[in-house]
DNA sequence: TAAAATATGTACCTATCGGTACAGATCGAG
DNA sequence: CTCGATCTGTACCGATAGGTACATATTTTA
């Protein structure tokens, strides 16, 4: 009985794939296991709660990237202009152009909203928070800089279920790119 | 054994509420049962294929649906102007302000999409090409009514996922709004 | 190195899954 | 009234669901 070197923390992202690709229900136990290369003793070590808390945790270690990543350079960072350039980059890449779905929009569209909503409202107020913040530093009113940040944060969301949907990468880049264009036009 | 008076048409919303609230894999057979009010002889009477079948039929009846109600008076009503207020305010409708989901859509995310492709394609290629229609009977040129047309789809159901997961409709009406200004402004 | 804490695999549990089989009930056509 | 077609409820099927129990390994600590 090898012991896994892996900690609690390398297997979120194993995880998060899993819910990705097929949804809370859909994510057995079984395809956890595969996935993750954790036996059902590994798992309910980590996460004695079971597939909720693995959710959860998934959810916390998205939100936790994000606030990182493309929150904070928003919020506090020197140049907001630039952090709004970064964030539409880093969309890009962290969906793989409408490729790789949001868990979080996922979640909000099944009937794990209820179980899981805190985390969901906060992921996306936090988000609509922190560009609105940039664009307010950019010079815009609060209103304007909150209806804009609530647009562009929709896009994205939209752009992965259309891309999704057509199974066409480029209708995510092409939306991505207008809704920067009309963000950034106005500054 | 009484002898129910519905019609396989009359239980497809039923069923679609089904799928909605709880997705293609939570609605289980019991689920369908309790909402629908057949047995299971009565379901895969109507539905030899079974759940799959079932969720075709309501993808299906979902296309004719908008097909009649809303692409048919983009491409070929007498008023394309009015036909896309028309849009805005049946989606608003239909959406019940982002309180209910685009079965669509939700597919779309889930791993329901490789199973339904077609459907799903052809569910937005259908309702874009519409918008495209109406917009160039505006005058628009192709290629930018076109974009147009896939920004406000888009916006659609970004608008659900960000109303949803935010538990407040207004964002829904704020970013419909916002789009149906954006796409009549410059005609 | 001994003991306590941390991991891990396996067997097992009950509940439910989607689906099938089929006997009855109900119906319309003749 | 009869007969075949159309419905519908119930019992049942194997597979799998999430979860628990626990003995066995491995690490860490003292």
């Amino acid at each position: 009985m090898a012991k896994q070197v892996s900690e609690r923390a390398d297997v979120l992202p194993l995880l998060g794939e899993v819910f990705r690709e097929h949804g809370y229900e859909g994510a057995s136990l079984a395809r956890i296991t595969a996935a993750t290369g954790l036996g059902k003793g590994s798992l309910y070590h980590f996460f004695p709660g079971g597939k909720e808390e693995m959710a959860a945790a998934v959810l916390a270690e998205i939100d936790g990237w994000f606030e990182r990543e493309i929150y904070a350079p928003l919020r506090d960072g020197a140049d907001p202009a630039a952090a709004i350039d970064h964030m539409f980059a880093a969309c890009d890449a962290y969906f793989r152009s409408g490729r790789r779905v949001c868990l979080v929009g996922a979640f909000a569209l099944a009937d794990t909203r209820d179980r899981f909503a805190v985390a969901l409202r906060d992921y996306f107020a936090a988000w609509v928070a922190a560009l609105a913040a940039a664009l307010q530093r950019l010079g815009r009113t609060e209103i304007d800089a909150h209806a804009a940040a609530e647009a562009v944060v929709g896009a994205v969301q939209g752009a992965i279920v259309l891309a999704r949907a057509l199974g066409d990468t480029a209708v995510f880049t092409r939306l991505l790119g207008e809704a920067r264009a009309a963000v950034t036009a106005l500054v």
